[in-house]
DNA sequence: TAATAATAATTTATCAAGTAAATAATCAAT
DNA sequence: ATTGATTATTTACTTGATAAATTATTATTA
């Protein structure tokens, strides 16, 4: 690879006459900042990463956290796909992106020391245990950090508009005729919370009361567990008529149990999901679900990480919701057609 | 972050003896090893990546293309199944990974100046336009070069043994009774090509000639593509009794195009897909497909490129290839039962 | 005891850049 | 011709780490 000093040599001018003409300074005359700029064109010349990061405190790294943990990381669509965003804005804005690991090799590292260590601009968690010690001490750091889907106050979240996408789904189910209608969630976090709540308040202004045994707590995103809790459900003496999932992975769980029970969908139980991956809607009956726009999730976190990178004094911590839309598939039965 | 300097006044000992001791030198006495050691742990010392970079011409870091061309990309579950481990294997062998990027904000580069500007120790393409020039440029440079599904004379390709595969997939179709066997092949690769020169050889073996019109070549993991193709097929005035698909995006399309012909699968029209991604066995019936070891792939590779990275002179270029696995689902008719 | 060897630590140079300060060159005005 | 102002270029230093060369210290041997 060429090195600022070969350029130089082939310029016939100093080192640092190259750096200058190459970095805008005004103190280079026009002919000067032309020859270098054509020969720099000429031999493929580009100022080397590391060198330049070690001197001026700037990587063009962006580190991105993305725990495989349970049923997260890269092997889950909506991770993958938020990621896919994410890299292409970043790109696009002038950043590299690297993962963030715990243990390099055999030297063991915090998420924090690892940033440190690579000098990372900034840090996007795009999924991990939020309560674990490590992801918090990357959180208090003095990092800009933008997560997806967990609010703090020390960050930028990007997240869905929860209570709104929960809002018109349930809206949508009790509209159809449902007064009986099981909610399997989360495992508790802001997000599974916001989506609980909101459920309540639907069905509360709907003059709606449903049995305490149609909550059922789930580990989030993860269709086995949601199989278990559903066989219950349906073995209720008075079961549900519909099941809304907190996620799309744990509506493909119900759905397996409804069908090793015989039940049909919609037909015997009506079911809905959140999430809106690409599964949901290659099934039949497709998945009625709310969709989270990933694209936007991915594009608007890279946006704000780096407007907290670039400009910090005028990039505010809050979070962003992002809109959602219900997406009407046909596993939730019109009871109103059926009197 | 604390550097080198601050921990060698902090021993009081020069800044090179703090190298030396932590980086296992022999001149150096166990006493003031220890100290230092001790210090570092205490400090949370490590060494700065760029400097280290710098100095050693070595980054710890692998660039990882993954262009998101078509269908490609992070947000096809095969190839996202597939960086994970990657990732995982890399990690616990102490390599970071970046992705490589074409433009990097306004700066227009190709893929290998990326990887010359950020300094990676080697590369392993994912997935890519195969015939592109810049991904020629990048493997037939002399960084180490490990690829996916795609062979090259100068580089290490992973692959599934996609020979075997399609032996078995067809002749488990043919020994369902099918005779009139249709296929979808990809857009031609080498991948592709054997795929589809097994399955001819299959055919033959058994003594089975079918239409020419059952060959019909689509975009590969695309389930637009195979939609159109599927329909000319189903149309056919002497149609197929099974199609098999190169790929499960593809064999979605084909079960779109059933469906929306009011054909039922298996008892109307029989289906195979190949790739095994887990869409393919949440539908009802399961796919019939060849599930490609998507772990073993990511780690294989990663394996492999961190061998040719570290010792070159003793790992050989040759192509890796990997068992797949027959998975019989419910999308093949046994038309032996029938008769 | 002096010469030599072995050990342990330090100094200096280097990697590829960027930048402040010093210097040189050019030209105009006095 | 001298001074001053302006513009262009070079020198010297810095970043954090490592490698090579060198020096200091202690131990061993003739």
């Amino acid at each position: 690879m060429a090195t600022i000093k070969e350029l130089s040599i082939r310029c016939g001018v100093s080192v640092s006459t190259v750096s200058k003409a190459l970095n805008g300074y005004q103190d280079i005359s026009e002919a000067t900042r032309e020859i270098v700029i054509k020969a720099a064109n000429e031999i493929g010349y580009f100022p080397d990463a590391n060198a330049r990061a070690l001197k001026m405190k700037k990587t063009y790294n962006i580190g991105v956290l993305f725990s495989t943990l349970s049923n997260h990381g890269l092997r889950n669509e909506y991770f993958a796909h938020i990621l896919a965003s994410f890299k292409e804005k970043a790109a696009k804005r002038g950043y590299d992106i690297t993962f963030i690991e715990h243990n390099i090799g055999n030297r063991k590292m915090t998420y924090l020391e690892h940033c440190r260590y690579r000098n990372f601009d900034g840090v996007f968690i795009a999924c991990a245990e939020f309560s674990e010690p490590e992801v918090l001490e990357l959180v208090n750091s003095d990092y800009p950090v933008v997560t997806v889907d967990h609010a703090f106050n020390e960050a930028i979240s990007v997240l869905s508009d929860n209570v709104e996408g929960m809002r018109q789904l349930t809206q949508y189910v009790i509209d159809q005729g449902h007064k009986k209608i099981a909610y399997i969630h989360g495992t508790k976090s802001s997000v599974t919370h916001n989506r609980l709540v909101s459920f309540n308040n639907v069905l509360k202004e709907n003059g709606i009361t449903v049995l305490e045994e149609y909550f059922v707590e789930g580990v989030y995103r993860c269709a086995e567990s949601a199989e278990e809790l559903a066989l219950r459900l349906l073995k209720l003496p008075d079961p549900p008529t519909c099941i809304i999932a907190s996620d799309d992975y744990a509506a493909l769980g119900v759905m397996n149990t409804a069908r090793r029970l015989g039940l049909k969908i919609p037909e015997d139980i009506s079911l809905a999901g959140y999430d809106g991956i690409s599964v949901s809607q290659a099934l039949e009956p497709k998945l009625t679900t709310i969709k989270q726009d990933t694209d936007k999730i991915g594009a608007e976190a890279a946006r704000q990480l780096i407007n907290l990178i670039e400009s910090p004094m005028t990039t505010s911590l809050d979070n962003i919701y992002l809109k959602v839309q219900l997406v009407k598939g046909g596993s939730v039965k019109n009871m109103n057609e059926n009197r």
